[in-house]
Formats: C-alpha cells, structure tokens, sequence
DNA sequence: GATGAATGAGAATTCATTCAT
DNA sequence: TATGAATGAATTCTCATTCAT
C-alpha cells in the first residue's frame, strides 16, 4: 500500500492499449458486479443474470470473459488470495520477533479487509454468516503457506515448538471472525482489532503444549 | 447424558405409536440423507432430488416434512444448536475459574463435534463456499448467549474486563476452525484439540487490552 | 317450494336408516364443502385436499364417496339441475298465455337462484366472471328442454312463430346475466328483477322476426 | 377499418425490424397457440405446456412472453376488448335513436365475433365449465362503458328511464348467448342474429318497468 | 465483440389417488 | 369405514448457455 505501488488491475489504463483497455474495463465490470451480487445473495442464490443485470452490458457479453458463473467466483477468490498472499507472506518472511511476525500477519490482513470490503464481503457473507469452507487451490495455498511459514519460525527459535497446524488454525480462524466483526462496527478500526489479535496470541503461544522438538540435522536428537 | 436418560428422537419407538414411528423414522431418514449430502455436495450443489435419492421415500414425501431445501439445512443446525446450547452454558454456568470457563466451553464443544461428525459436517462443508447463513434463531442466540457468559464472567471479576465481543468471535472461529482440523486427522484427540485452545486463551486472555472499566455509580468516576 | 314438498336431499333423516345417514351426512359435507370452495376459488384452482379441509373428515374418506374431483362438480351441477329443471318445466306445462310461461321460467329460476345461492355461485363465480359453460348432461337437457317447451308452446299457437332456438338462449342469457346482478344488490328483489325479465320478453317476443309457419299436417303448406 | 389503415400487429414487416419481427411473430404465435387449445380444452385443463407444444418454440421460451397461463388469457380477453369496445362506444355515441342504439352494439358485436371466432371461442368455451373470470379491466371496462352510454341515453330521452344495470346485464346475456347459437350454425348469419337480438329489445325496452324519474333540481319534484 | 432472445435440461413443487393401519 | 401419510406423475418455472443478428 504504499505510494510507490501501483497495482496493475486497478490502473489497467497505465499498463495496456486502448483496445485492450476497454476489454479489462468490462471484465472489471463484471468482476465487480459479481463481488456486489455474491455478497448480497451468495453464491447458490445468484444468477448470470443477476450479475449482468449490475452492469451495461448484455448477458451474452458474460460468456466472452468467462466460461461460466463458477468460473467468475474463482476469479474473485483468487484475486484476493492473490493480492493478499505476497503481503502476507513478506510481512512474515522480514519478522524477527513473534510480535512482528504476529502483528505483521493480522495488521496486514485487517487492513486488506477493510480497504477491500467488497471482496472480503462477497467471500464471507456479509450478515450472520458463519466460517464457510474457503478452498480455490490459491486459498488453500495461503493457509499451506501460513502453516509453512510457522514451521520455519519454529525451526529459527521464534516461535516455540507448538502444533503448527493448531496454531495456523487458530490464527485462521480468529483472522475471520474478528475481520466480520471489526467490519460490523461503526469505526472501522483495524489497528483495535490488530492488536486485540497480536496480544492474544503473544500470550498464548507461550502458554501452548510443546511438542517433541524436531532435531536439527546434525544434533543427536531423535 | 446420564444412562437412565433416554433420547426420545434416538428412541422413537419407546414413546410413540406406530403410525407416529414410522413418521419420526421418516424425518430422521430425511436429515440423515440430508446430512450425508450436505456433507458431500456442498448446500448450494445440494438439490432436493438430491436428497430424496438418498433415501427410499418419495419425492413428494420430502415435502410433507419440509418446506424447502433452506428448511431442512435449519433443521440440522437446529438440532446441533439445540443439543449443544445447553451443555455448553451449563458448562459456563458453574465455572469458577477462567479455566474451567474456558476449557468447559472447548472440552464440550469438541466432544460434541466427534460424537455428531455428520451434522458438523453438513453444516461446515460447503463446495461453493458460500452463502451458508449460520443464523437461524438457535444459533445467533448460542453466541449472544456466550457473548453474555462472557460479560457476566467479566462482571464478576473472572476475566479482565476485555472486548467481550472480539472475545466470543475469537472463541468461536478457534472453536470451529480448530474442530475441522481434529476431525481430519487420523486419531480425533478431542483432549488436545480442548488443551490446545484452552492454553492459547489462557495465556492470550490476560494479555488482552483491558477496556476502561465503567464507573461504578457513586464513585469518582473513571 | 311448497310446505307440503319435502326435499329428499335435504332432510334425509326423514327418509333414510341410521348407517345410511352418517353416510348421507358426510356426502352433504363434502358437497357443501365442495360448492363453499369452487365458489370461492373455481373449479380449476380448488384441489381435493381445499375441499376436505373444509370438512371435519380426512382426504381419503372423499374418496368413498366420489371417485374423482369431477365426480363431485357434476353432481353439483346435477343436483342444481335436478332440482330446478322439474320445477321450471312444470311451470311452463301449465302455462296458458305468454305471460304465464315467461313470468313463470324466470320467477322460479331467480327464486330458485336466491333461495341456493351457494350451489348457483358454485356454478358461476362471484365476482366478475362472465358467461361460461355450463355442459353436463343435466344443464344441457335443462336447455334442451326449455327449447322444446318453447316450440310446443309455439305450436300451441301461444307463441308467435320465432326462432326458438335464439329465443331459448336469449331467456338463459337474461336469466343468468339478471340473477348475478340481482345476487349483488344490496336487497336480493327476485319479484323485481322477474318483473324486468317479464317485460322485456313480453313485448319482446312480439316484435321478433317470425318464421315461415311448419305447415300443420293436413294442409296445403309447404 | 378504412383501407388506409394498417394494422401493426396484422404486418408488422412493416414497421419493425428483423429481431423485432421475430419477437413479435413468437408473442403472436404463442396467443394463436393458445386460443386453439383454450377453445379446445377450455382454460382449465390446458397447460403451459399444451400451449407450446402447440407451437415450434422452446418451453422455456413462453416465459418470455407471458408470466404465467393467466397472463395469456387475459391478454387473448384485452386483445378482443381493446378491439371491439371502441367501435361498440362509437356506434352507441352516435345512433340517435333507440334502434340505431340497439342494432348497432348488437351488429358491431357479431360481426366481430364471427370475424373473430378463435379469440372468441378462448374465452367463452371451457371445458372445465368454471373459473374464467373476465374481469380483465379492459372487459369490465368495457361492460362499465355500455351501463354509462346506456344511462347518457335515458339522460337524452332516447331510452326510457329503466334499470340501466339491468338493462345492461340483458344486453350481455342475450349477446353472448346467442353469438355462441350463431357460431353454431351452419350459415353464420350475423344479420339475422342481430335482427332478432334488435327486436327483442326495441319490442322489450318500452315495456319495462320505468323508475322514479329523479327530479330535475329546481322543478317541483316526482 | 456485443447483443439479447431462444433453448431445453432439470429443479422445485403440487396434488389426485392409493393403501397400510 | 375412516384415517392421513406416501406416492410419483405431471406441471410450473428457472437459468446457464448458445447463437443468429
């Protein structure tokens, strides 16, 4: 997010020819428009034509951008997965301590939600929904590599050595919860919510069970 | 749970006549499928036609127990919500640590999900990820009930009087997201799924920002 | 309609043993019930399941009594028809003038009418319906009837030679157009509205175009 | 009807484009459709489907038309009102007598009947004898427009003061009674039919009961 | 490419009728 | 005989997708 990055999706015109232009402008528009409509009726319940119908174009003009209504949902799915995963991931890779790996992860997180609403909220329904299964192959890469990235600190000392599948779990799953409830408040404050989230898990992680420690290579350990 | 109480929708025929059993025996051979289905296809993949195939009845038959598609998915998370509530407020009720608040409320939860893995299941899984609204009366009122534990439990000085509300969604997404992971391994150990999470709000609870306390009436203020 | 007439269908208690009137009984109900219900909601939107709802019985008692949901439209319609095609045609036997014969047709067709409203809103719909069908075999020989009185009455030389065909569809038009406004009035006036329908054939049938004469057998005519 | 005149819906090649023309020929193709099966199996026993089958359009394709078996009829009733009322108003508006008054609403009403047949036999033939209720605003319009002509006509002093309602509802009964006698025989003879129609009511109207004439303001009363 | 009507497979639902109790 | 749940054929209707313009 800062100033310096300019995000080639939302600025296609500093990146493509006219022609080109107007293709990725529709399919933005439709893109758009099923974020709105998924988010309003979920899934199962909307129609192409309900998309289409948030948009000036003619139903038949769907089909020339994607091959199916499954294939839009993907598209979102990915798309967030996509912006978010790098961040995450850099967040994580720079953290020396396990606050900044901690903070870095729920800041970052916290802060895409808020400034991208639209794609959280069409992911997560947007009233009393509930965790749903979120599982694109990029979605599920973005937990793989939480769950790896958690290893890798237990094995540089950063964290101790807890279940790291637990721990990924856990921080998933309060990630979402806090994410819906944050967004349901009248101030949107997600450096609250950030910190909410980084204290209880710098406190926790320490009170977690330990498991056997995986040797080192080298070290006499089994 | 005790051996001299007897389930009267596991046992039917101990209570009712045979024109009734074979109605209640209808309706569980309904959820049942309806759970299996669910658990396979997802909701939105879900069709009716779906569900009476799994079954021996007839299709017109699904109708005289259910409305709707949307009706038989509440039934199911009813009867979760409905078997659960209790013991876990229960459970709640008549802590007088934060411990056992907070490992009563894992313990109780994970044990229910191993013992009912089909309805968690249906109600968890979904293909199309989304637009599975967990918001039938029993469960909205199962989190603002724990929501009130929590505000209760403040009050009385067995927690540090936090974001009662960040804390029950914290609580329920490591409750759900947690239960998930133990049920895909190979040995479902609900003990350390419970120590897990327990240990992790354990330490993370006092670790938590402290909200200003509201003033007593009659004291000097905050 | 005299004291001295007992209807059979109405009062079978005077007329039948007890089984056979529960049985009557519940054959009353269902055809009661049958004309509330088609009167309200016509004979294609009504279904079986409206008609015993209506009714203290269950839906497979109907079926004892009638084999099909036509089955009890007809005989609503017969029972209509049989009631009231004796009555008319008597009416017309004894006619000795014009006057007697019209006056008499639609007298007892509006008394009739007013005295069996459900039975008569059964067969023409109460609010805006317009002329419709009326062909089972029962009301087509009620016309059929009317028509032959209508040519023995000009053979009688009581009526002018007309066309008794169009004459005969001219009196049910009336008839049945003039009873469902009269229905509607605030003050059911079956004298007035015999009176109008009087009239109006009465210098009516004068003025219609006659026919070439049927040559009475024995003459020269052709 | 003058030769100048053309009618849109009769040709509309000549004022439409190619894709208009196809929509308006299949909206056209599915009203003939449907009067050929409401005639033939009356609008209660004809299906959605019938009325395509009827036709070489899709299924699927009706409902781009119509919203429902309803909405075709009503549209089959309209397009007959919407024709013939205001020729029948212009006919009565102009006739300055009470002959031309009567044989023009029953010479304009037949001569569009037999010209019309198919529309005519959708809304008056049904098999299932009930439930057609033509109370489209367009027919009870219409109806409502005949009782004000004929009140405006006593109010001239072409008519006698008599019961317009019932008045009315005999034009209606005797119209459609014996368009339906007419239809029937083997010479359909619109003339004839019109003729008896015009002499049953110049003969009939002079006899009718006369009401109170309402006092004109400022006289001194009944 | 864009358009939007046509398509038709298939989902949801109804309801007359049957049949075990 | 009465009951009312079960049946399943038939109907209505939806909607993703195709295709002529």
């Amino acid at each position: 997010m800062s100033p310096e990055y300019i995000d080639p999706i939302a600025r296609p015109d500093l990146f493509l020819g006219k022609r080109e232009q107007t293709k990725a402008q529709n399919r933005q528009r439709i893109l758009e428009a099923a974020r709105q409509v998924f988010a309003e009726l979920g899934y199962g319940a909307t129609t192409v034509r309900d998309i289409i119908r948030a948009t000036p174009l003619a139903s038949g003009t769907f089909y020339n951008y994607f091959k199916s209504k499954e294939e839009v949902f993907q598209a979102i799915q990915d798309e967030s997965a996509l912006r978010i995963r790098p961040r995450l991931h850099e967040e994580r890779a720079k953290a020396e301590t396990i606050e900044q790996f901690i903070t870095g992860t729920f800041r970052t997180f916290f802060e895409y939600v808020a400034s991208d609403q639209s794609n959280f909220h069409a992911i997560r329904r947007n009233t009393d929904t509930l965790r749903v299964r979120m599982d694109t192959p990029e979605i599920i890469a973005g937990f793989q590599e939480l769950r790896e990235d958690l290893e890798k600190a237990i094995a540089k000392g950063l964290f101790p050595p807890v279940d790291a599948d637990y721990l990924m779990a856990a921080i998933v799953g309060v990630a979402f919860e806090l994410a819906e409830r944050m967004l349901r408040r009248d101030i949107v404050d997600t450096d609250a919510a950030a910190a909410f989230a980084t204290a209880l898990f710098m406190g926790g992680v320490h009170a977690l069970p330990v498991l056997a420690p995986i040797a080192p290579p080298g070290s006499g350990g089994a």
